[in-house]
DNA sequence: TGAATGATTTACT
DNA sequence: GTAAATCATTCAA
């Protein structure tokens, strides 16, 4: 499948992060080459979303690659240890972003079991946004490289089953908190562990009505 | 200059 | 289930 091209990453944020499930991640470093498939996915939409970091038009240092053009790489830096990847879509102005939150190892599982420091049948490799990130070696030196280069990218897939819920970790968003921005592959075991109640979309007969979302 | 705070992970009870 | 780890970024002063 052919490499995805700035067209794919220019579009509204939550339509990348619902067809970036399924597609594979691509890392090339001097050790060697990773890939994954992403199985799960948010989508931050500012100014207006209070769960992003570019809530109310904050622009500075850190949030300035989400302004930008799309195809890029946002990576942040969190809990004094772990690094998060994002991907900047829409068009540039528009600090949009979708944050990958896990993906299902393809390739190169001997470097990520290194780079974490636990075999490569364990699903902790790389079910988190976080782990990912220390799997991938994604670090602030890959502040706002661009998707349509070599050294990390994204390849085409086949479209596979999406499932969604509300996004995790962002309680402090008040009601942007409740909306189902964040996509991900039912089933699929390296999606890491979300809400207690997750709201499926794209499947019919739900044989009981919802109580919450 | 200083205090507060995370788009989390891990270990432990 | 709870809590500690750990620090760049942010904002107030």
């Amino acid at each position: 499948m052919p490499k995805l091209d700035r067209a794919f990453y220019a579009r509204p944020v939550l339509s990348v992060a619902r067809d970036s499930i399924g597609k594979i991640l691509v890392r090339k470093t001097p050790a060697g080459v990773v890939s994954g498939r992403i199985v799960e996915a948010e989508a931050y939409r500012g100014p207006e979303d209070r769960g992003a970091h570019s809530f109310g038009g904050r622009r500075t240092a850190r949030t300035e690659a989400m302004f930008g053009a799309p195809g890029h790489a946002y990576v942040f830096f969190v809990y004094g240890m772990h690094w998060h990847f994002n991907i900047v879509t829409g068009a540039v102005g528009e600090p949009h972003a979708v944050l990958i939150r896990a993906v299902e190892p393809l390739s190169g599982l001997e470097l990520m079991s290194e780079r974490r420091g636990i075999s490569t049948d364990r699903v902790e490799l790389t079910n988190g946004p976080g782990k990912l990130c220390r799997a991938f070696a994604i670090t602030g030196d890959d502040y706002g490289l661009d998707l349509c280069s070599h050294r990390i990218y994204l390849l085409d897939a086949e479209p596979v089953r999406v499932a969604r819920s509300v996004r995790i970790g962002i309680d402090y968003a008040g009601s942007w908190a409740n909306r189902p921005w964040r996509f991900f592959e039912p089933q699929n075991p390296y999606v890491s562990r979300g809400p207690s109640r997750p709201v499926r979309a794209q499947r019919g007969g739900r044989k009981h009505a919802r109580k919450r979302l």
